[in-house]
DNA sequence: CGGGCTCTTGAACTAGCTCAACCGGAGTGG
DNA sequence: CCACTCCGGTTGAGCTAGTTCAAGAGCCCG
């Protein structure tokens, strides 16, 4: 049985017209609600509408799915300039909370889906999360559990500034829980990739990866 | 190792505008091409330029994505109405092959995101399958293997017009591979799913669903 | 009928899980 | 400043679901 903490910290909204939102929305006449969320808070949970899409400002997000007797799967992680929250149903079947203390801007989508080019943008996004849903589909379902870290820890090297320090802003569950794995698993992965030589660790969230010998190692 | 067979059967390509295509498409200046595929037949491949979107007018796709080593996992079955093949990248990460003869509708969907009508569908399809992935990631993350074995063959049921009997047009290496198995192992789920009486098997292409005793096993 | 497929079944093996103990660093309070 | 505690992470030992390897059984289409 995989629970996550219970811990969330309050969330704080706006929800008016900040002159900054409308900025970084698209178009003008597009209201963008700036909220922010400590940390595990939730941003939205199953069963509630999904009128809104997401983008992150600052911060992580994790969106998730639950079985009944507590098996999660984190589907993503989203960081700033990502998009998340687009569903296309009435009401939503996935959760997502903040990971660390995280800044979004809220947009009403079916308002947005009047502009061509705010459409545009939402189906590049879309498009975006299915090709990473579905090169995660090959992940879990025929990927072994060190082959599945070596690709997230690429993943997080990508997205982050430095492609050599990897900064990891969740917790082993976290990432347990997004490669279909235990913890204890993860753990042990990291310490094998450790022992090859691949990544050095300084403590459990800071991983110094030796690009060399992980670009040697797999495709 | 996974390996699927290599036979594929030759496909019949119409680069024209049939009448039919345009009535079939949403604008009448978008063109949409018919085409055919036998048995196996690719419809597209990895590394294709990916300039094309498709809609399935009969018989099934399965789109699927490989590793080097020939490990396969396949992201989904595509059947009559289904779109498949949008791509954010210029080229294609994932293959399409027809599971059995199938005729699918070709447009440029460059061209076609012109039109906002169009463009909306497109995002729409896009969600849709975005969702399923997601749900697939669940699946492939969290649940045993008969707990996916019957994942399948619910969505299967939705799918066909008799919710009671399910004609599957793909062998077991198929669904293996679609639901992160070996080819043993969907085997072994399937005779247990007739133990415990949840299914009938006439052949192993038939299946009668006891949709109460499913019902009653899970959510 | 016969020759490939596809599918089923069996037996042994193993990657990853479960359960359990321990470790270590950050915050807290005496 | 040091002891305590809490939480996240590590490590170990045994177990099991699913794989692997292998042999047979249908079955479709010539």
């Amino acid at each position: 049985m995989l629970m996550h903490t219970e811990i969330t910290e309050k969330a704080t909204k706006f929800p008016f017209l900040a002159p900054k939102a409308v900025e970084a929305g698209h178009d003008a006449d597009i209201p963008a609600i700036p909220m922010s969320f400590g940390r595990n808070a939730e941003i939205y949970g199953e069963g509630e509408r999904s009128g809104y899409a997401y983008k992150v400002l600052s911060g992580v997000v994790r969106v998730y799915q639950l079985l009944p007797d507590g098996r999660r799967q984190i589907s993503g992680f989203h960081m700033a300039g990502d998009m998340f929250g687009l569903e296309p149903d009435e009401t939503r079947h996935f959760s997502a909370e903040a990971v660390v203390p995280t800044k979004v801007l809220a947009i009403k989508w079916q308002n947005a889906a009047r502009s061509a080019s705010y459409l545009r943008e939402l189906l590049q996004s879309a498009m975006k999360d299915l090709r990473h849903s579905q090169e995660h589909l090959l992940l879990l379902g025929r990927k072994n559990a060190l082959e599945r870290l070596i690709s997230f820890l690429r993943e997080m090297a990508e997205r982050g500034s430095d492609k050599h320090v990897i900064e990891l802003p969740m917790p082993r569950h976290d990432i347990a829980d997004y490669l279909g794995l235990t913890l204890e698993t993860v753990s042990r992965m990291f310490a094998e990739l450790k022992d090859l030589g691949v990544i050095k660790l300084q403590g459990a969230r800071r991983v110094l990866l030796d690009n060399h010998e992980l670009a040697a190692m797999c495709s």
